[in-house]
DNA sequence: CGTGGGGTTGATTCTTATCAATTCGGGTGG
DNA sequence: CCACCCGAATTGATAAGAATCAACCCCACG
Protein backbone atom coordinates (compact mmCIF):
# COMPACT_ATOMS: atom_id res chain seq x y z
CA UNK A 1 0.00 0.00 0.00
CA UNK A 2 1.18 3.55 -1.36
CA UNK A 3 2.46 5.83 1.66
CA UNK A 4 0.65 9.01 -0.42
CA UNK A 5 0.50 11.37 1.91
CA UNK A 6 -3.06 13.11 1.38
CA UNK A 7 -3.38 16.48 2.27
CA UNK A 8 -6.50 17.32 3.76
CA UNK A 9 -8.16 20.98 4.26
CA UNK A 10 -10.95 22.10 5.90
CA UNK A 11 -14.61 21.82 3.87
CA UNK A 12 -16.13 25.37 3.34
CA UNK A 13 -18.97 26.05 5.57
CA UNK A 14 -18.92 22.76 7.23
CA UNK A 15 -17.40 22.21 11.14
CA UNK A 16 -14.23 21.81 9.17
CA UNK A 17 -13.04 25.15 10.32
CA UNK A 18 -14.08 23.68 13.65
CA UNK A 19 -10.65 21.94 13.64
CA UNK A 20 -8.48 24.21 11.86
CA UNK A 21 -5.61 22.70 11.42
CA UNK A 22 -4.66 20.35 8.37
CA UNK A 23 -3.30 17.19 8.18
CA UNK A 24 -1.24 14.54 6.42
CA UNK A 25 -2.62 10.79 6.43
CA UNK A 26 -1.74 7.90 4.25
CA UNK A 27 -3.91 5.94 2.21
CA UNK A 28 -4.59 3.39 5.06
CA UNK A 29 -5.48 5.55 7.72
CA UNK A 30 -7.79 7.39 5.24
CA UNK A 31 -9.43 3.35 4.90
CA UNK A 32 -9.57 2.71 8.12
CA UNK A 33 -11.66 6.30 8.72
CA UNK A 34 -13.82 5.64 6.27
CA UNK A 35 -14.96 2.31 8.14
CA UNK A 36 -16.83 4.61 10.21
CA UNK A 37 -18.58 6.13 7.58
CA UNK A 38 -19.89 2.76 6.04
CA UNK A 39 -22.71 2.27 7.77
CA UNK A 40 -24.60 6.13 7.27
CA UNK A 41 -28.28 6.75 7.80
CA UNK A 42 -31.01 9.27 8.74
CA UNK A 43 -32.93 10.15 11.10
CA UNK A 44 -35.60 12.65 11.61
CA UNK A 45 -35.28 16.04 13.68
CA UNK A 46 -35.97 14.85 17.94
CA UNK A 47 -34.85 11.47 17.37
CA UNK A 48 -33.32 9.40 20.12
CA UNK A 49 -30.08 7.89 18.50
CA UNK A 50 -29.07 6.26 21.98
CA UNK A 51 -30.78 6.45 25.36
CA UNK A 52 -28.56 7.14 28.53
CA UNK A 53 -27.88 4.42 30.67
CA UNK A 54 -27.77 2.06 27.67
CA UNK A 55 -24.86 0.25 26.72
CA UNK A 56 -22.07 2.13 25.19
CA UNK A 57 -20.82 -0.20 22.02
CA UNK A 58 -21.50 2.15 19.41
CA UNK A 59 -20.15 5.41 18.34
CA UNK A 60 -22.09 8.11 16.19
CA UNK A 61 -20.45 10.25 13.44
CA UNK A 62 -22.72 13.17 12.26
CA UNK A 63 -22.29 13.86 8.99
CA UNK A 64 -25.47 16.74 8.22
CA UNK A 65 -27.42 18.28 10.92
CA UNK A 66 -27.09 19.07 14.67
CA UNK A 67 -27.36 17.04 17.74
CA UNK A 68 -26.31 16.61 21.18
CA UNK A 69 -25.94 15.12 24.51
CA UNK A 70 -28.32 15.65 27.20
CA UNK A 71 -29.11 14.14 30.90
CA UNK A 72 -32.77 14.13 32.28
CA UNK A 73 -33.05 14.37 36.07
CA UNK A 74 -35.41 12.44 38.19
CA UNK A 75 -37.36 15.70 38.07
CA UNK A 76 -37.47 15.68 34.44
CA UNK A 77 -35.36 19.01 34.58
CA UNK A 78 -32.86 18.62 30.91
CA UNK A 79 -29.25 19.53 30.85
CA UNK A 80 -27.98 19.85 27.68
CA UNK A 81 -24.02 18.55 27.62
CA UNK A 82 -22.56 19.21 23.64
CA UNK A 83 -24.07 20.71 20.99
CA UNK A 84 -22.81 18.57 18.38
CA UNK A 85 -21.87 20.21 14.72
CA UNK A 86 -21.29 17.82 11.09
CA UNK A 87 -18.16 16.40 11.26
CA UNK A 88 -17.92 15.72 15.37
CA UNK A 89 -18.07 12.28 16.92
CA UNK A 90 -20.27 11.48 19.91
CA UNK A 91 -19.69 8.83 22.10
CA UNK A 92 -15.58 9.65 22.68
CA UNK A 93 -16.16 10.06 26.68
CA UNK A 94 -17.90 6.79 26.83
CA UNK A 95 -14.95 4.85 25.32
CA UNK A 96 -13.93 4.57 29.02
CA UNK A 97 -17.30 3.74 30.46
CA UNK A 98 -19.43 0.64 29.78
CA UNK A 99 -22.74 2.70 29.57
CA UNK A 100 -23.78 5.83 27.84
CA UNK A 101 -23.33 8.70 30.59
CA UNK A 102 -25.69 10.81 28.94
CA UNK A 103 -28.64 10.26 25.69
CA UNK A 104 -27.82 11.29 21.99
CA UNK A 105 -30.78 13.34 19.92
CA UNK A 106 -30.67 15.00 16.78
CA UNK A 107 -31.74 18.51 17.20
CA UNK A 108 -32.23 18.67 13.25
CA UNK A 109 -33.25 15.84 10.36
CA UNK A 110 -29.58 13.88 10.34
CA UNK A 111 -27.18 12.01 8.26
CA UNK A 112 -25.23 9.57 10.88
CA UNK A 113 -22.98 6.90 10.74
CA UNK A 114 -22.62 4.46 13.55
CA UNK A 115 -19.66 2.09 14.00
CA UNK A 116 -18.54 -0.21 16.60
CA UNK A 117 -16.03 0.75 19.41
CA UNK A 118 -13.58 -1.73 18.26
CA UNK A 119 -13.28 0.13 15.50
CA UNK A 120 -12.12 2.94 16.96
CA UNK A 121 -9.70 0.92 19.64
CA UNK A 122 -8.24 -0.63 16.23
CA UNK A 123 -7.26 2.85 14.96
CA UNK A 124 -5.66 3.36 18.38
CA UNK A 125 -3.35 0.10 18.23
CA UNK A 126 -2.68 0.90 14.18
CA UNK A 127 -2.53 4.57 13.86
CA UNK A 128 -0.54 6.63 16.60
CA UNK A 129 -1.48 9.21 14.07
CA UNK A 130 -5.07 8.39 14.05
CA UNK A 131 -5.23 7.94 18.16
CA UNK A 132 -3.45 11.58 18.29
CA UNK A 133 -6.38 12.63 15.87
CA UNK A 134 -8.73 11.42 18.51
CA UNK A 135 -6.91 12.67 21.48
CA UNK A 136 -7.12 16.02 19.92
CA UNK A 137 -10.92 15.89 19.56
CA UNK A 138 -11.29 14.82 22.87
CA UNK A 139 -9.64 17.56 24.34
CA UNK A 140 -11.15 20.25 22.23
CA UNK A 141 -14.83 19.33 23.77
CA UNK A 142 -12.96 19.48 26.89
CA UNK A 143 -12.30 23.01 26.03
CA UNK A 144 -16.32 23.70 25.04
CA UNK A 145 -17.00 22.16 28.41
CA UNK A 146 -15.14 23.96 30.83
CA UNK A 147 -15.98 27.34 28.78
CA UNK A 148 -19.76 26.39 29.26
CA UNK A 149 -18.48 25.51 33.20
CA UNK A 150 -17.42 29.49 33.78
CA UNK A 151 -20.46 30.45 31.70
CA UNK A 152 -22.91 28.32 33.92
CA UNK A 153 -21.26 29.19 36.95
CA UNK A 154 -20.27 32.46 36.90
CA UNK A 155 -21.95 34.11 34.46
CA UNK A 156 -25.42 36.49 34.19
CA UNK A 157 -28.04 35.17 31.56
CA UNK A 158 -27.40 37.87 28.74
CA UNK A 159 -23.71 36.93 29.25
CA UNK A 160 -24.12 33.11 29.02
CA UNK A 161 -26.36 33.50 25.80
CA UNK A 162 -23.93 35.76 23.84
CA UNK A 163 -21.02 33.78 24.82
CA UNK A 164 -22.97 30.39 23.31
CA UNK A 165 -24.02 32.68 20.17
CA UNK A 166 -20.33 33.95 20.06
CA UNK A 167 -18.91 30.40 20.65
CA UNK A 168 -21.43 28.80 17.75
CA UNK A 169 -20.44 31.02 15.28
CA UNK A 170 -16.91 30.45 15.85
CA UNK A 171 -17.26 26.71 15.64
CA UNK A 172 -19.22 26.84 12.65
CA UNK A 173 -16.56 28.81 11.16
CA UNK A 174 -18.65 31.57 9.98
CA UNK A 175 -17.24 34.82 10.04
CA UNK A 176 -20.47 36.74 8.49
CA UNK A 177 -23.27 38.06 10.74
CA UNK A 178 -26.13 35.99 10.10
CA UNK A 179 -26.11 32.06 10.63
CA UNK A 180 -28.38 29.24 11.34
CA UNK A 181 -29.03 28.28 14.78
CA UNK A 182 -31.94 25.30 14.95
CA UNK A 183 -32.22 25.19 18.48
CA UNK A 184 -35.45 26.13 19.94
CA UNK A 185 -35.33 28.42 23.31
CA UNK A 186 -36.13 25.16 25.15
CA UNK A 187 -33.08 23.51 24.01
CA UNK A 188 -31.10 26.90 24.39
CA UNK A 189 -32.39 26.98 27.96
CA UNK A 190 -31.28 23.31 28.36
CA UNK A 191 -28.00 23.84 27.19
CA UNK A 192 -27.34 27.09 29.89
CA UNK A 193 -29.22 26.35 32.62
CA UNK A 194 -31.73 28.46 32.16
CA UNK A 195 -35.78 28.21 31.51
CA UNK A 196 -37.00 28.81 28.29
CA UNK A 197 -38.95 31.42 29.43
CA UNK A 198 -35.88 33.07 30.88
CA UNK A 199 -34.48 32.72 26.84
CA UNK A 200 -36.87 34.77 25.78
CA UNK A 201 -36.68 37.25 27.94
CA UNK A 202 -33.14 37.44 27.46
CA UNK A 203 -32.85 37.22 23.76
CA UNK A 204 -35.55 40.68 23.97
CA UNK A 205 -32.57 42.17 26.25
CA UNK A 206 -29.56 41.31 23.80
CA UNK A 207 -31.82 43.08 21.36
CA UNK A 208 -32.57 45.54 22.85
CA UNK A 209 -28.65 45.99 23.73
CA UNK A 210 -28.53 45.94 20.01
CA UNK A 211 -26.24 43.37 20.11
CA UNK A 212 -28.09 40.46 18.56
CA UNK A 213 -31.88 39.08 17.26
CA UNK A 214 -33.02 35.97 16.33
CA UNK A 215 -35.51 34.83 13.94
CA UNK A 216 -37.02 31.55 13.61
CA UNK A 217 -33.84 29.79 13.51
CA UNK A 218 -31.56 32.30 12.39
CA UNK A 219 -29.05 34.68 14.60
CA UNK A 220 -27.90 37.68 13.32
CA UNK A 221 -25.39 39.51 15.12
CA UNK A 222 -25.56 43.34 15.44
CA UNK A 223 -22.19 44.21 16.61
CA UNK A 224 -19.80 41.42 17.20
CA UNK A 225 -17.04 43.45 19.18
CA UNK A 226 -19.32 44.36 21.64
CA UNK A 227 -21.00 41.27 21.96
CA UNK A 228 -17.68 39.53 22.42
CA UNK A 229 -17.02 42.26 25.66
CA UNK A 230 -20.36 41.82 26.77
CA UNK A 231 -19.56 37.95 26.58
CA UNK A 232 -16.26 37.70 28.05
CA UNK A 233 -15.64 35.69 25.11
CA UNK A 234 -11.70 34.56 25.27
CA UNK A 235 -11.14 34.23 21.61
CA UNK A 236 -8.46 31.36 21.71
CA UNK A 237 -10.24 29.13 23.16
CA UNK A 238 -11.07 27.28 20.43
CA UNK A 239 -7.84 28.30 18.01
CA UNK A 240 -5.83 25.24 16.98
CA UNK A 241 -2.25 24.39 18.69
CA UNK A 242 0.03 25.20 15.13
CA UNK A 243 3.07 23.57 17.74
CA UNK A 244 1.50 19.77 17.72
CA UNK A 245 4.24 17.89 15.46
CA UNK A 246 4.33 17.42 11.88
CA UNK A 247 1.60 20.10 12.12
CA UNK A 248 -0.89 17.48 12.98
CA UNK A 249 -4.18 18.51 15.05
CA UNK A 250 -7.33 17.81 15.06
CA UNK A 251 -9.40 18.52 12.42
CA UNK A 252 -13.28 17.64 11.37
CA UNK A 253 -13.49 13.93 10.23
CA UNK A 254 -15.75 14.83 7.71
CA UNK A 255 -13.06 17.45 6.10
CA UNK A 256 -10.86 13.81 4.86
CA UNK A 257 -14.29 12.77 2.76
CA UNK A 258 -13.36 15.56 0.15
CA UNK B 1 14.10 -5.02 25.42
CA UNK B 2 12.00 -7.75 27.26
CA UNK B 3 8.47 -7.52 26.74
CA UNK B 4 7.33 -8.89 30.57
CA UNK B 5 4.05 -7.46 31.09
CA UNK B 6 4.05 -5.58 34.32
CA UNK B 7 0.54 -5.95 36.10
CA UNK B 8 0.11 -2.56 37.58
CA UNK B 9 -2.92 -2.12 40.57
CA UNK B 10 -4.31 0.73 41.90
CA UNK B 11 -2.27 1.81 45.16
CA UNK B 12 -4.54 1.95 48.14
CA UNK B 13 -5.22 5.03 49.63
CA UNK B 14 -4.21 7.24 46.62
CA UNK B 15 -5.90 8.36 43.18
CA UNK B 16 -5.31 4.42 42.50
CA UNK B 17 -8.85 4.19 42.94
CA UNK B 18 -9.82 6.86 40.81
CA UNK B 19 -8.98 4.76 37.37
CA UNK B 20 -9.63 1.60 38.98
CA UNK B 21 -8.58 -0.81 36.31
CA UNK B 22 -5.38 -2.87 36.10
CA UNK B 23 -2.78 -1.88 33.26
CA UNK B 24 -0.52 -3.95 31.71
CA UNK B 25 2.72 -2.63 30.71
CA UNK B 26 5.99 -3.29 29.26
CA UNK B 27 9.22 -2.63 30.52
CA UNK B 28 9.81 0.35 27.24
CA UNK B 29 6.55 1.99 28.42
CA UNK B 30 7.29 1.93 32.28
CA UNK B 31 10.68 3.66 31.17
CA UNK B 32 8.50 6.11 28.85
CA UNK B 33 6.15 7.25 32.05
CA UNK B 34 9.25 7.19 34.40
CA UNK B 35 10.51 9.73 31.55
CA UNK B 36 7.29 11.62 33.04
CA UNK B 37 8.79 11.84 37.27
CA UNK B 38 12.27 12.91 36.66
CA UNK B 39 11.76 16.48 37.58
CA UNK B 40 9.54 16.35 40.71
CA UNK B 41 9.68 19.58 43.30
CA UNK B 42 7.52 20.42 45.96
CA UNK B 43 5.44 23.64 45.68
CA UNK B 44 3.75 25.08 49.21
CA UNK B 45 0.20 26.05 49.11
CA UNK B 46 -1.38 27.75 47.21
CA UNK B 47 1.10 28.64 44.03
CA UNK B 48 0.57 29.29 41.05
CA UNK B 49 2.19 26.58 38.58
CA UNK B 50 1.09 28.18 35.61
CA UNK B 51 -0.74 30.95 34.82
CA UNK B 52 -3.62 31.22 32.52
CA UNK B 53 -2.68 32.19 28.98
CA UNK B 54 0.69 31.78 29.37
CA UNK B 55 2.55 29.07 26.47
CA UNK B 56 1.59 25.17 27.22
CA UNK B 57 4.45 23.84 26.87
CA UNK B 58 5.00 21.56 29.88
CA UNK B 59 2.28 19.47 31.85
CA UNK B 60 2.67 18.55 35.65
CA UNK B 61 1.51 15.19 37.26
CA UNK B 62 0.45 15.63 40.63
CA UNK B 63 2.23 13.19 43.28
CA UNK B 64 0.87 14.26 46.32
CA UNK B 65 -1.38 17.00 47.48
CA UNK B 66 -4.41 18.70 46.09
CA UNK B 67 -4.48 21.22 42.86
CA UNK B 68 -6.60 22.79 40.24
CA UNK B 69 -7.33 24.62 37.27
CA UNK B 70 -9.18 27.79 37.19
CA UNK B 71 -10.22 30.74 35.51
CA UNK B 72 -10.60 34.46 36.78
CA UNK B 73 -12.98 36.51 34.93
CA UNK B 74 -12.34 40.37 34.37
CA UNK B 75 -14.61 41.01 36.92
CA UNK B 76 -12.54 39.19 39.54
CA UNK B 77 -14.85 36.08 39.59
CA UNK B 78 -13.29 32.68 39.90
CA UNK B 79 -14.02 29.41 38.27
CA UNK B 80 -12.61 26.36 39.69
CA UNK B 81 -12.48 23.58 36.72
CA UNK B 82 -11.12 20.87 37.81
CA UNK B 83 -9.66 19.46 41.14
CA UNK B 84 -6.59 17.30 40.78
CA UNK B 85 -5.98 14.51 42.76
CA UNK B 86 -2.18 12.65 43.25
CA UNK B 87 -1.89 10.67 39.71
CA UNK B 88 -4.04 13.01 37.49
CA UNK B 89 -1.94 14.88 34.76
CA UNK B 90 -2.68 18.37 34.86
CA UNK B 91 -2.52 20.12 31.37
CA UNK B 92 -3.89 17.40 29.03
CA UNK B 93 -6.79 19.22 27.12
CA UNK B 94 -3.86 22.23 26.19
CA UNK B 95 -2.58 19.16 24.03
CA UNK B 96 -4.39 20.95 21.69
CA UNK B 97 -3.91 24.66 22.25
CA UNK B 98 -0.54 26.35 22.34
CA UNK B 99 -1.73 28.36 25.59
CA UNK B 100 -2.89 27.45 29.25
CA UNK B 101 -6.89 27.76 29.25
CA UNK B 102 -6.79 28.02 33.24
CA UNK B 103 -4.63 29.00 35.39
CA UNK B 104 -2.82 25.55 37.41
CA UNK B 105 -2.69 26.30 40.78
CA UNK B 106 -1.94 24.06 44.06
CA UNK B 107 -4.65 23.78 47.18
CA UNK B 108 -2.11 22.06 49.46
CA UNK B 109 1.48 21.75 49.53
CA UNK B 110 2.10 19.17 46.71
CA UNK B 111 5.04 17.17 44.92
CA UNK B 112 4.95 18.07 41.51
CA UNK B 113 7.08 16.66 38.51
CA UNK B 114 6.74 18.62 35.43
CA UNK B 115 8.02 17.40 31.72
CA UNK B 116 7.52 18.85 28.30
CA UNK B 117 4.40 18.32 26.09
CA UNK B 118 6.92 16.73 23.51
CA UNK B 119 7.26 13.84 25.68
CA UNK B 120 3.30 13.26 25.54
CA UNK B 121 3.58 13.31 22.07
CA UNK B 122 6.01 11.11 21.78
CA UNK B 123 4.44 8.19 23.41
CA UNK B 124 1.28 8.57 21.61
CA UNK B 125 3.98 7.93 18.40
CA UNK B 126 5.86 4.96 20.38
CA UNK B 127 3.07 3.20 22.09
CA UNK B 128 -0.67 2.91 21.09
CA UNK B 129 -1.16 1.52 25.20
CA UNK B 130 0.22 4.54 26.52
CA UNK B 131 -2.08 6.89 23.77
CA UNK B 132 -5.06 4.92 24.80
CA UNK B 133 -4.19 5.72 28.56
CA UNK B 134 -3.92 9.21 28.12
CA UNK B 135 -7.02 9.60 26.23
CA UNK B 136 -9.33 7.32 28.56
CA UNK B 137 -7.89 9.87 31.35
CA UNK B 138 -9.49 12.53 29.35
CA UNK B 139 -12.41 10.79 28.94
CA UNK B 140 -13.26 10.13 32.76
CA UNK B 141 -11.95 14.09 33.01
CA UNK B 142 -14.74 14.93 30.28
CA UNK B 143 -17.24 12.80 32.70
CA UNK B 144 -16.53 14.55 35.46
CA UNK B 145 -16.53 17.54 33.74
CA UNK B 146 -20.18 17.11 32.27
CA UNK B 147 -21.47 15.86 35.88
CA UNK B 148 -20.19 19.11 36.82
CA UNK B 149 -22.18 20.98 34.28
CA UNK B 150 -25.65 19.16 35.29
CA UNK B 151 -25.06 20.44 39.20
CA UNK B 152 -24.43 24.06 38.38
CA UNK B 153 -27.07 24.49 35.26
CA UNK B 154 -29.60 21.99 37.19
CA UNK B 155 -29.16 21.39 40.71
CA UNK B 156 -29.90 23.25 44.02
CA UNK B 157 -27.06 24.38 46.06
CA UNK B 158 -27.47 22.09 48.59
CA UNK B 159 -27.44 18.97 46.02
CA UNK B 160 -24.85 20.62 44.46
CA UNK B 161 -22.73 20.28 47.07
CA UNK B 162 -23.93 16.55 48.57
CA UNK B 163 -23.01 15.42 44.76
CA UNK B 164 -19.26 17.19 44.91
CA UNK B 165 -18.68 15.47 48.66
CA UNK B 166 -19.92 12.49 47.09
CA UNK B 167 -17.85 12.71 43.53
CA UNK B 168 -15.07 13.47 46.03
CA UNK B 169 -15.06 10.66 48.17
CA UNK B 170 -15.45 8.07 45.01
CA UNK B 171 -12.30 9.77 43.32
CA UNK B 172 -10.54 9.51 46.50
CA UNK B 173 -11.26 5.38 46.51
CA UNK B 174 -12.75 5.91 50.10
CA UNK B 175 -14.85 3.39 51.17
CA UNK B 176 -15.38 5.00 54.79
CA UNK B 177 -17.43 7.91 55.78
CA UNK B 178 -15.06 10.21 57.13
CA UNK B 179 -11.96 11.77 54.81
CA UNK B 180 -9.91 14.57 54.19
CA UNK B 181 -11.03 17.15 51.94
CA UNK B 182 -8.37 20.20 52.37
CA UNK B 183 -10.47 23.00 50.70
CA UNK B 184 -11.84 25.80 51.86
CA UNK B 185 -15.60 27.10 51.29
CA UNK B 186 -14.45 29.94 49.33
CA UNK B 187 -12.69 27.04 46.96
CA UNK B 188 -15.43 24.57 47.11
CA UNK B 189 -17.93 27.73 45.95
CA UNK B 190 -15.89 28.47 43.31
CA UNK B 191 -15.89 25.14 42.10
CA UNK B 192 -20.14 24.95 42.61
CA UNK B 193 -20.73 28.30 41.17
CA UNK B 194 -21.94 29.51 44.61
CA UNK B 195 -20.37 32.19 46.74
CA UNK B 196 -18.19 31.09 49.78
CA UNK B 197 -21.09 32.66 52.29
CA UNK B 198 -23.80 30.30 50.87
CA UNK B 199 -21.57 27.42 51.17
CA UNK B 200 -21.54 27.84 54.87
CA UNK B 201 -25.45 28.08 54.87
CA UNK B 202 -25.84 25.09 52.52
CA UNK B 203 -23.00 22.71 55.00
CA UNK B 204 -25.53 24.04 58.19
CA UNK B 205 -28.28 22.96 56.47
CA UNK B 206 -26.96 19.59 55.34
CA UNK B 207 -26.02 19.07 58.97
CA UNK B 208 -29.42 19.96 59.85
CA UNK B 209 -30.36 17.00 57.71
CA UNK B 210 -28.07 15.07 59.28
CA UNK B 211 -26.38 13.70 55.91
CA UNK B 212 -22.96 15.59 56.26
CA UNK B 213 -20.83 17.37 58.61
CA UNK B 214 -17.77 19.43 58.11
CA UNK B 215 -14.57 20.07 60.61
CA UNK B 216 -11.50 22.15 59.51
CA UNK B 217 -10.88 20.35 56.33
CA UNK B 218 -12.58 16.94 57.39
CA UNK B 219 -15.66 15.48 56.20
CA UNK B 220 -17.70 13.48 57.90
CA UNK B 221 -20.46 11.43 56.26
CA UNK B 222 -23.57 10.57 58.51
CA UNK B 223 -26.07 8.99 56.02
CA UNK B 224 -24.46 8.00 52.61
CA UNK B 225 -27.30 5.96 50.87
CA UNK B 226 -29.62 9.16 51.47
CA UNK B 227 -26.87 11.26 50.66
CA UNK B 228 -26.59 10.36 47.12
CA UNK B 229 -30.19 9.81 47.24
CA UNK B 230 -30.21 13.86 47.57
CA UNK B 231 -27.62 14.43 45.09
CA UNK B 232 -28.68 12.65 42.16
CA UNK B 233 -25.34 10.84 42.17
CA UNK B 234 -25.32 7.92 38.99
CA UNK B 235 -23.45 5.43 40.79
CA UNK B 236 -21.44 4.79 38.18
CA UNK B 237 -20.11 7.43 36.16
CA UNK B 238 -16.73 7.36 37.47
CA UNK B 239 -16.51 3.40 37.33
CA UNK B 240 -14.70 1.99 34.61
CA UNK B 241 -15.04 0.32 31.74
CA UNK B 242 -14.24 -3.31 31.88
CA UNK B 243 -14.79 -3.86 27.70
CA UNK B 244 -11.56 -2.21 26.54
CA UNK B 245 -9.30 -4.34 24.67
CA UNK B 246 -7.11 -6.01 27.02
CA UNK B 247 -8.53 -4.94 29.96
CA UNK B 248 -6.28 -1.95 29.75
CA UNK B 249 -8.21 1.22 30.53
CA UNK B 250 -6.94 4.55 32.21
CA UNK B 251 -4.79 4.09 35.52
CA UNK B 252 -3.40 5.99 37.76
CA UNK B 253 0.20 7.10 36.73
CA UNK B 254 0.94 6.33 40.40
CA UNK B 255 0.18 3.72 40.75
CA UNK B 256 2.96 2.30 38.24
CA UNK B 257 5.53 3.17 40.35
CA UNK B 258 4.56 0.81 43.24
C1' DC C 1 -60.59 26.00 11.07
C1' DG C 2 -58.92 23.81 14.85
C1' DT C 3 -54.47 22.31 16.88
C1' DG C 4 -50.12 22.40 18.78
C1' DG C 5 -45.44 23.87 19.18
C1' DG C 6 -42.97 27.78 20.04
C1' DG C 7 -42.62 32.29 21.77
C1' DT C 8 -43.89 36.43 24.65
C1' DT C 9 -45.46 38.86 28.66
C1' DG C 10 -46.89 39.79 33.45
C1' DA C 11 -47.18 38.77 38.41
C1' DT C 12 -45.18 36.48 41.94
C1' DT C 13 -42.03 33.46 44.48
C1' DC C 14 -37.75 31.35 45.41
C1' DT C 15 -32.94 30.90 45.47
C1' DT C 16 -28.76 32.82 45.82
C1' DA C 17 -25.81 37.04 45.93
C1' DT C 18 -24.33 40.94 48.34
C1' DC C 19 -22.89 43.62 52.12
C1' DA C 20 -21.67 44.02 56.75
C1' DA C 21 -20.84 42.66 61.32
C1' DT C 22 -19.22 39.12 64.37
C1' DT C 23 -17.18 34.90 65.88
C1' DC C 24 -14.18 31.00 65.72
C1' DG C 25 -9.79 28.73 65.80
C1' DG C 26 -5.19 27.90 65.22
C1' DG C 27 -0.69 29.82 65.29
C1' DT C 28 2.68 33.36 66.96
C1' DG C 29 5.26 36.22 69.80
C1' DG C 30 5.75 38.31 74.19
C1' DC D 1 0.57 30.65 79.29
C1' DC D 2 -1.82 34.27 77.49
C1' DA D 3 -2.91 38.10 74.31
C1' DC D 4 -3.18 38.99 69.89
C1' DC D 5 -3.80 38.29 65.05
C1' DC D 6 -5.51 36.71 60.80
C1' DG D 7 -7.77 33.83 57.72
C1' DA D 8 -11.88 31.30 57.65
C1' DA D 9 -16.55 30.65 58.93
C1' DT D 10 -20.96 32.21 60.54
C1' DT D 11 -24.99 35.08 60.85
C1' DG D 12 -28.35 38.66 59.66
C1' DA D 13 -30.59 41.98 56.54
C1' DT D 14 -31.47 43.10 52.05
C1' DA D 15 -31.21 42.99 46.95
C1' DA D 16 -30.82 40.87 42.57
C1' DG D 17 -31.54 37.37 39.28
C1' DA D 18 -33.94 33.64 37.65
C1' DA D 19 -37.80 30.29 38.24
C1' DT D 20 -42.53 29.50 38.28
C1' DC D 21 -47.23 29.85 36.98
C1' DA D 22 -50.49 31.42 33.95
C1' DA D 23 -52.41 33.74 30.17
C1' DC D 24 -52.04 34.81 25.58
C1' DC D 25 -50.17 35.35 20.78
C1' DC D 26 -48.41 33.74 16.42
C1' DC D 27 -48.47 30.93 12.75
C1' DA D 28 -47.45 26.79 10.15
C1' DC D 29 -49.88 22.74 9.08
C1' DG D 30 -53.16 19.06 9.06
Amino acid sequence: MMEMPNRVTPQEGSAGMYYPHPVELNSSELELLALMEKDSREYPRDHVLAPAGAEADRLFMLKKGWACAMRTLADGQRQVLDVFLPGQIMGLREMSFSTNLSEFRTLTPVVVSSFPRQQLSEMFATSPRLATLFFMMAAREQSVLIERIVSIGRRTAAARLAHFIVEMRMRLGKSCREFEMPLNQTVIGDALGLTSVHVSRTFTLLKQMKLVERHSGCIRIRDLDRLVEFAGFDRDYLNGNPSWPNEMTAVSITATRH
